[in-house]
DNA sequence: GTACGAACATTTTTT
DNA sequence: ATGTTCGTAC
């Protein structure tokens, strides 16, 4: 098979020359600050040599992406092509001569890690920390930074709260009640969704489309959000998506100060730009954008292959037009890859050229070994056999010297993962699940934060209800509902209202007495807060206020867990000066370390993954329906089938030496037990770089499995991918709706989704329509016979209900099956 | 205020 | 099937 190479330039080509660096002085006006020291000390760097060594032993795309600093630039990054390299080095460059400040550099990445780490980096390469990098962070703690300074203008105060999203629910909850509508009917959590795809858009509640506004709360749902926002604006509180939408109100509505950041900002770089949603697109056009004839100095690195965040709104849309927005840019492509075997590369590429909406590129290595294997698929016949297999290969090559560190499982949904774990805890190979709940999501830290939350923030009345109560004080809901009413009636905070109230004999005298406590310890608490060391004060407040006290009296198993947590909590508060410093970080900062200490596998989703490499890695479960997963098909169309053939895309680019594919026959989906269909995927791997394990699968010899080795074989190398095998599969079987996976009699509808413009989308997974089909067709079944399943063994019929089954199986015990899978014994 | 049972949902996740 | 969330009854 053709890789492609031709037409690229070879590595040991000469670089093109490059016009030398003119050191210009940074612009008199610049502001000054911690920065100087770095570029001062880049500078002395530059000058010790004459090639900058920063710049050394990178290829001459990564040399011209990182010099061509003048204009905007579009850097397509492949998978394991020095991306982030490209970014810090850039910097470096702009620092070392001259052409900018740290303070002058914005740079957007997406998360705190990718931020941290390019930190770190530019800190490597420049020599020193990097404070003097005030404006390197993710959107929204520079949105944060831009907000406290100019909160006024958008009718907030500098000290506004951040909320997370367990706030705005709660939040929202509220309104839907006071707005007089059931709660339940409308779940607040849902609601909070479409916010937060609005706000991801960039759209006020005057601005949302009037289907949108429809859809929620018998046609309130452009109310409700307005409602919403201003109830955050009396809170003085923010929600994540306020974070990029108020600023970018903030610059519209005052040019001035607009024009002073296109002052400060004499570049701009942006990561991931595949992930960035329209709210993202419009702060960065606003801030990279300016008058023709002023250069634009901004470049944006991305990869438009690695786009997984579709369905969290991000556009794909805004790194295929990033020249169209930015006239004359300058596209670099990094096709050289220094991570993975031709083998990988090989079938990742022609994996993802099966997607039509892409601006194209083949990555490539030289670095060729014989020994390398090509990617291996391997066919389980159920997912408990797929985890004890994978384990068997990781014990494998433990023993060959492997650490467990250099493995990963990468699975498409969460449920995935249990049994590895429950396999690996058999066989007592360390694991780590990457991407669990959060430190900071956990119920105790966040009972904790509300009470630091609420003594450096009176009025955050989101904090006071969450911790009012707890630990129980005897304030139950007709108490709260009380206070909450007295607060809204006198437009004060909810705190500032309890204040009030105990004067009052509006309450309960237990009531009054429990509330009067509150209030007290919270006086206390607020005149200790800038004399005691932070630390200090918030042990104090969690004793004191009977927290720790709830969970020492709590008896159940997380308990210990819990207070280990606080502990680590009050630890982690040492890195910041203050406790309102401490707040927020965290509230921007939503990870927590994991101890990368002991030497385990990583199980983690797909998603995770991204940006992570593994000598080993393993990809289970690519069926038809869990991946590409059928969700994706039925709501994103042909788009979802291409984001999700995407993500197989990443999944495969994580791995440097080896790559192991699993699908299994059959999984249990909702407890019940379903054939499945080999990922469409595995149809478009390309037979020179991927193989089929002929030993897998215990049960492989067992009848009319249709893929057997021969799969790869009739690989057509490049076709339209609607015209793949899977594809004219997936059209075959949606008229075709009577043989069901086992090529047997018919009763089992399984009709595949068309997932073109056109038709009504119908519920596909197998067995969805079998059920709904029982009363036409009954069951060739009764109570009481005697059958064979090729998993359980024989067994009785003990119930039926359309063709779901009830069987009592001699060995298996009692468990509910499709009657496809059983024969009369 | 707690305990139990019914109802419900079950792709992916950052900030 | 299974875990979680919510509401009711004690």
């Amino acid at each position: 098979m053709s890789n492609g190479f031709d037409d690229i330039p070879f590595f040991d080509e000469e670089p093109a020359p490059r016009k030398p660096a003119t050191p210009a002085a940074p612009s008199a006006g610049a502001p000054a600050g911690g920065g100087l020291g770095i570029a001062a000390r880049a500078m002395a760097a530059r000058d010790q040599a004459r090639a900058p060594d920063y710049l050394s032993g990178l290829n001459p795309e990564q040399r011209e992406a990182v010099e061509t600093v003048d204009g905007p630039v579009l850097v397509l990054a492949g998978a394991g092509t020095g991306k982030t390299r490209v970014l810090t080095t850039r910097i470096a460059h702009i620092l070392a001569t001259s052409r900018a400040f740290p303070s002058q550099i914005l740079a957007a990445t997406f998360t705190n890690k990718a931020a941290r780490e390019m930190k770190e980096r530019i800190g490597h390469l420049v020599g020193g920390a990097v404070e003097g990098m005030p404006w390197l962070g993710t959107f929204h703690s520079i949105g944060v930074k831009l907000l406290r300074r100019h909160a006024e203008l958008v009718g907030l105060s500098s000290d506004f709260t951040i909320l997370d999203t367990d706030d705005v629910v709660r939040l929202i909850k509220q309104i839907i009640q006071a707005e007089g509508l059931d709660d339940k009917r409308w779940p607040a959590k849902q609601f909070a969704q479409m916010i937060d795809g609005w706000k991801n858009k960039g759209l006020d509640p005057a601005q949302i489309p009037e289907g949108d506004a429809r859809a929620f709360a018998n046609g309130k749902g452009r109310e409700l959000y307005a409602a919403y926002q201003a109830r955050l604006k009396t809170l003085n509180a923010c929600d994540f998506g306020d974070l990029l939408l108020h600023p970018i109100r903030m610059f519209k509505a005052n040019p001035d100060v607009l024009k002073e950041y296109h002052q400060r900002f004499k570049y701009v770089l942006v990561d991931e730009y595949q992930d960035t949603n329209t709210a993202q697109y419009m702060w960065l056009r606003l801030l990279a954008q300016r008058p023709p004839g002023v250069p634009q100095n901004v470049c944006c690195v991305g990869d438009d292959d690695q786009s997984i965040y579709g369905w969290r709104g991000a556009e794909v849309d805004n790194i295929l037009r990033f020249e169209k927005d930015f006239p004359g840019a300058k596209v670099i492509k990094l096709e050289r890859n220094y991570r993975s075997t031709e083998h990988i590369l090989g079938t990742a590429g022609h994996l993802i050229a099966h997607n039509e909406g892409r601006l194209g590129k083949t990555l490539f290595t030289d670095r060729v070994d014989p020994n390398d294997g090509k990617v291996v698929v391997h066919k389980a016949w159920d997912s408990e056999e797929e985890a004890r297999a994978v384990g068997e290969e990781i014990e494998q090559l433990q023993r060959q010297q492997h650490p467990l560190n250099n493995m990963a499982i990468l699975v498409r949904a969460s449920f995935q993962m249990r049994e590895f774990e429950d396999r690996f805890v058999t066989l007592g190979l360390n694991y780590r699940v990457i991407g669990g709940p959060r430190f900071y999501e956990r119920l105790e830290i966040r009972d904790a934060m509300a009470y630091f939350r609420l003594v450096c923030q009176p009025a955050d009345d989101l904090a006071f209800e969450r911790i009012v109560n707890t630990p129980k004080r005897g304030l139950g809901d007709t108490t709260i509902r009380n206070l909450h009413d007295y607060a809204r009636a006198r437009n004060i905070p909810m705190l500032a209202a309890a204040a009030d109230i105990i004067d009052t004999d509006e309450l309960k005298p237990k009531a009054r007495k429990a509330l009067f406590d509150v209030v007290a310890d919270f006086r206390r608490w607020q005149s200790l807060l800038e004399n005691t060391p932070h630390t200090e004060l918030a042990e104090q407040i969690l004793d004191e206020s009977g927290y720790t006290a709830m969970w020492q009296n709590d008896k159940s198993a997380e308990a210990q867990g819990r207070l280990d947590n606080l502990k680590e909590l009050i630890r982690s508060m040492d890195q910041e000066e203050s406790m309102r410093a401490y707040l927020e970080r965290v509230a921007l900062v939503m990870d927590a370390e994991q101890n990368a200490d002991m030497d385990a596998v990583s199980i983690m989703t797909l998603h995770s993954a991204k940006g992570l490499e593994f000598e080993t890695v393993f990809l289970p479960g690519w069926e038809e329906g869990l991946f590409p997963h059928q969700r994706a098909l039925d709501e994103g169309g042909r788009a979802g089938l291409e984001e999700e053939r995407r993500l197989a895309y990443v999944g495969i680019t994580r791995a440097k030496r080896r790559c192991h594919i699993w699908f299994v026959e059959n999984r249990r989906i909702h407890g019940l037990w379903q054939s499945t269909q080999p990922s469409r995927f595995l149809e478009e791997l390309p037979s020179a770089h991927a193989e089929y394990d002929e030993t897998s699968g215990s049960f492989g010899g067992y009848g009319r499995n249709p893929y057997g080795q021969s799969r790869f074989d009739k690989q057509e190398p490049f076709q339209n991918s609607y015209s793949t095998p899977g594809w004219k599969r997936a059209q075959a079987n949606k008229t075709d709706a009577t043989r069901d996976n086992w090529g047997n009699r018919s009763g089992h509808a399984v009709e595949r989704i068309g997932y073109g413009e056109s038709g009504p989308r119908a519920k596909t997974i197998d067995g969805e329509l079998v059920a709904k089909s029982k009363t036409s067709e009954p069951s060739r079944f009764s109570v009481g016979d005697r059958v064979f399943h090729i998993k359980f063994g024989n067994g009785n019929v003990s119930a039926i209900e359309g063709n779901k089954l009830t069987i009592d199986f001699d060995r298996a015990g009692q468990k509910r099956v499709l009657d496809g899978f059983v024969e009369l014994a």
